[in-house]
DNA sequence: CGGTCTCTTGACGGAGTTCAAAGCTAGTGG
DNA sequence: CCACTAGCTTTGAACTCCGTCAAGAGACCG
């Protein structure tokens, strides 16, 4: 409840009373480690802000090998937001690599959110506009960086996460192969 | 002014005064062939819808080549966003590659609209859902798709696209060279 | 008709993949 | 608390995709 108050401070300054309305549709859950948030084939039903805790979101690729295109952290939302958004079924799976918290809202309660509470609204319209941002910034990044730097990038950006992450997953996030990675690591 | 009340109506349902007063707020402007609607190094002051035309947005890498990051056509909105939303100076310039008709509105004007008309807070909480939604279908589909595959999808995905588009553009924008691009021509 | 812009062709090189095998590491049960 | 196993990481060789460079062939425009 601190870390949401905290975080949506950061975007707009929210009555009391208007925070405990959006926070009554919130639930608390708690997954084990490699517990599923979300399966492949079905619809995507909760957007979810993590507390605590790491979750990774992948797809399974022709050729059967793991596809991973977002890490989560604490402080982050994470969904299949196409999924969320048309209410279709996802190809995208969500899977907690720690003991993860998240607090969940479904999809009919944050729309009615928004209608009640313009000030909800223009928080996700933010946020919405900052993960755009990010995202180009993303594949901006992507086109103009070697993997080595990208590697050195992402282990830099997020602490210890070489020690909360296996180099597979790593690699499959840089959209390069293990054995390719290690080779670059060997070369630090 | 109907191409936009059209575009706006497939979103949000608006009076005919709110979209008068929105309509107040934005500014007609014809660009001709070549014309740079954005400079780099200079701030991004507009956000602009394309009523008629072709745009391409674009940076100047390390060793002085162009790397085309987004084609604008009819009905999309054009800016870069992180350079307008902070009032940054921009990495990235927007030119037109036809003749270009927009509609363009001002950020502080924008803010204005949003504080004054819930539905255009709506608006663009909306459009900024559907363009990262697309934004991480592209890193998706770019992760699992071969380059040749590319091509063929964005040739179809734009009627004319090719007879509008010189090739080596497209090639900047599939991020291969376009001497590859060529060779994959040849293989149809 | 001459020049600039665009597209193609070919030789070579480097980044990254594939496959197979061996070496590590950490969790599990006995 | 040790031993075993399964999962993770490293190594190396052969191969593929795609970039670089250089040169030539069209095509459009004044």
């Amino acid at each position: 409840m601190d870390a949401l108050r905290k975080y949506i401070d950061r975007y707009v300054a929210l009555e009391d009373a208007e925070f405990d309305f959006f926070y009554s549709f919130l639930e608390e859950k708690t997954f084990q480690k490699h517990e599923y948030i979300q399966q492949s084939g079905s619809i995507c039903t909760h957007h979810h802000f993590i507390i605590e805790g790491l979750v990774k979101s992948f797809y399974i690729d022709d050729s059967g090998t793991e596809r991973i295109v977002q890490f989560g952290i604490e402080n982050w939302w994470v969904t299949n937001l196409e999924s969320f958004k048309k209410q279709e079924p996802s190809l995208i799976q969500i899977q907690t690599l720690e003991k993860t918290t998240v607090l969940r809202i479904k999809k009919q309660d944050l729309d009615l959110a928004f209608n009640k509470i313009p000030k909800i609204e223009r928080l996700f319209r933010l946020i919405y506009e900052n993960w755009l941002i990010a995202e180009q910034r993303k594949g901006f990044f992507y086109m103009k960086t070697s993997s080595k730097d990208r590697y050195l990038a992402l282990v830099e950006s997020i602490p210890n996460f070489v020690q909360r992450v296996p180099q597979y997953m790593i690699a499959s996030y840089l959209d390069i192969t293990p054995e390719y990675l290690s080779e670059l690591r060997k070369s630090l």
